[in-house]
DNA sequence: TTGACCCATCAACTTTCGTTGATATATAGT
DNA sequence: ACTATATATCAACGAAAGTTGATGGGTCAA
């Protein structure tokens, strides 16, 4: 079996976790143009250092953004698979043409 | 000027916030193949009712499900374009190929 | 109208999450 | 070796989010 309850690997919940924050979100957005350094970001997003890097952490530990190393500078990244992936998710659990239901009913379940 | 720092309008933010906690992404999950009533989704999940309510409350304020009364009954159902509209974002987020950045830096911000 | 059923709301509590300031680590330049 | 820069980590706090049990409001059938 392929799959029986659809049962999310845990990863995906991470990740919508991850972007499911202002200051996570506004960090994707400038990421969506081209890689940064802590350093950079700080200045963008008007943000103290360690509380950036804790949101980078995040977003980091769920796999939507990766870095890099360069003399003292780190630089981060999207992960291109990552936001496919939530996409590709979204579109299957979008519903699938029939929303409506029957009448007839007595009882519902207890 | 149609967009200058890129602002989300705030509901996006709602919407991903909606989809990353356990229970509604369950919620979710299962709505994708058809309404459900409350005591419904409370079999299927093991949820006490209250709880229930609590979580499709925040489902609907962010737009993800709408509800219909049908005697005693409520069905809860997802809205196509409120995940439309969240694969739309994140495909306008995937970076756009140039992840790579020069290397001559001597300091980098402030 | 009474009672059973389905659901929402509320208050109290617990847990998780984000922020802040201080400290630690690593790299580079002098 | 020392210093400055860039970033991570930690502890303490406050705020927000989730849980639970109780109560109340609709709806239907008898």
């Amino acid at each position: 079996m392929t799959s029986e309850t659809r049962q999310a690997h845990p990863t995906l919940l991470l990740r919508f976790q991850a972007v499911a924050e202002e200051t996570r979100l506004s960090i994707v957005r400038l990421l969506s143009d081209g890689e940064r350094c802590v350093c950079e970001l700080q200045g963008e997003l008007g943000a103290a250092q360690s509380r950036l890097s804790f949101h980078l952490r995040k977003l980091k530990e769920a796999g939507v953004i990766s870095d890099r190393r360069q003399g003292r500078w780190i630089y981060y990244r999207l992960v291109p698979e990552a936001l496919e992936e939530m996409r590709a998710v979204l579109g299957e659990l979008t519903p699938r043409i029939p929303p409506e239901r029957k009448k007839e009913r007595v009882s519902c379940c207890n």
